[in-house]
DNA sequence: ACCTGAACACCGTTCAAGT
DNA sequence: ACCTGAACACCGTTCAAGT
């Protein structure tokens, strides 16, 4: 009788697999996918694998590494491979640039985290090399393209963070809405240039993506980076 | 005697002052420069002016737009009068592109929440406008002009994010050293690109800034927007 | 209208102790 | 070496109640 109720317990609670720094890494990855980033926090990831908080800093440092790995797993999604003909080195690009961005905007909050603490893990590597080898194809001195991959990442996650005030976020949106009411109602007088430009600096949502990145491009292939630096 | 009590009383606790936004602003300003911007919380500030969190929501709707006051009082300290001829709009452009980044860098947290929670104060309106201004100057078409201005002040803000990396936080250096030491010792044969632009990938702290302004500026300036886009 | 005490529902991280 | 319970030192925000 006590033979048969070990198996039972067994098939009820599935043998709580041994912790480990992938599984860790997975659960993270389902629990933002589920709730949102801010829902990976180590309490609530203990909780999902079964144990205390305090076990989990033995695979990982502290929540912005643990964020930093969750990172790296989604930049997995990323389409390096890219439609267009290898003589295309723009549009290639292009292609590599929207997708990592699309990537980010799904998770926007992120990004935001990209932002500071500068991944470093296999899939960013990929990333790198990748846009590197097609920006080099134009021809551009390799100073200029080894700065100019860091400012074309600088925008996509940017712009990524950034949109993290359109979605997800509750009182984000309010900010926007503050902002473009501002910009509608501002003084002729006191801020002329605002006035001046004003359709235009609030319009646009789609195209702007696509006309930062080449703007980008166009400057860093005409830009020279000044002598003496490597 | 006991008409003697009370003064006394009153000059040891000095009269606690009527609550107000700006009053909770300045004090929130005075925290953050001396303990950075994670000190300034909602329990934080109540203490610091003598009451309890609960109070502060008459004032302030939240955390983030408290974060964005705090912001916005820092944005009067850039330099929006800049040194150079009215001629050299592009020198000047430049210089106050460099306050707005110099006072940001000065507090990178700050920087960090303004990428996602768009300000919309008074001295970042003035601040628009003088680069809108500055930038229309270069002739460009108007919607050049207004979208540029986005950009430009993204990367300011993204560049003082990412320096949050390098100062403030303890943890976040590891982040950059970890970084260098993968490039350093990345697989020529998996990643030749990276390998290529090695040295240049690194360095030239110094100088990427004012080079990443005139990467944009001369992309903005030579790059049309799609037409049909206002 | 403004202010408050108290509560609800959470956090990250450390550390001594166990296996 | 790995895992844990318990604690330390915090958070934001709400709400009923008071003035």
């Amino acid at each position: 009788m006590t033979v048969r109720r070990e198996p039972m317990s067994r098939r009820e609670r599935p043998a709580k697999p041994a912790l480990s720094r992938p599984g860790i890494v997975d659960t993270a990855v389902r629990i933002m996918r589920a709730e949102g980033l801010d829902k990976v926090t180590m309490r609530r990831l203990a909780q999902e694998l079964d144990t205390g908080p305090a076990s989990l800093y033995v695979y990982v440092s502290n929540t912005a590494e643990l964020h930093a790995a969750v990172l790296d797993a989604l930049l997995g999604e990323v389409d390096l491979a890219a439609e267009g003909g290898e003589e295309n080195w723009r549009e290639q690009l292009m292609a590599v640039l929207t997708s990592y961005t699309m990537v980010l905007f799904q998770h926007p909050q992120l990004a935001r985290s990209a932002l500071v603490a500068r991944p470093s893990g296999e899939n960013y590597l990929r990333l790198l090399n990748r846009i590197l080898d097609l920006l080099s194809r134009s021809g551009a001195a390799v100073e200029q393209v080894a700065w100019g991959v860091d400012k074309l990442l600088q925008t996509a996650t940017a712009t990524a963070a950034e949109h993290s005030a359109r979605k997800g976020d509750p009182a984000a949106q309010e900010d926007w809405d503050a902002l473009t009411g501002v910009l509608h109602s501002v003084d002729e007088n006191t801020h002329p240039a605002v006035r001046a430009h004003m359709p235009a600096l609030i319009g646009g949502a789609g195209e702007r993506l696509r006309w930062g990145f080449e703007v980008l491009i166009n400057g860093i292939t005409s830009t020279p980076v000044p002598r003496g630096d490597s």
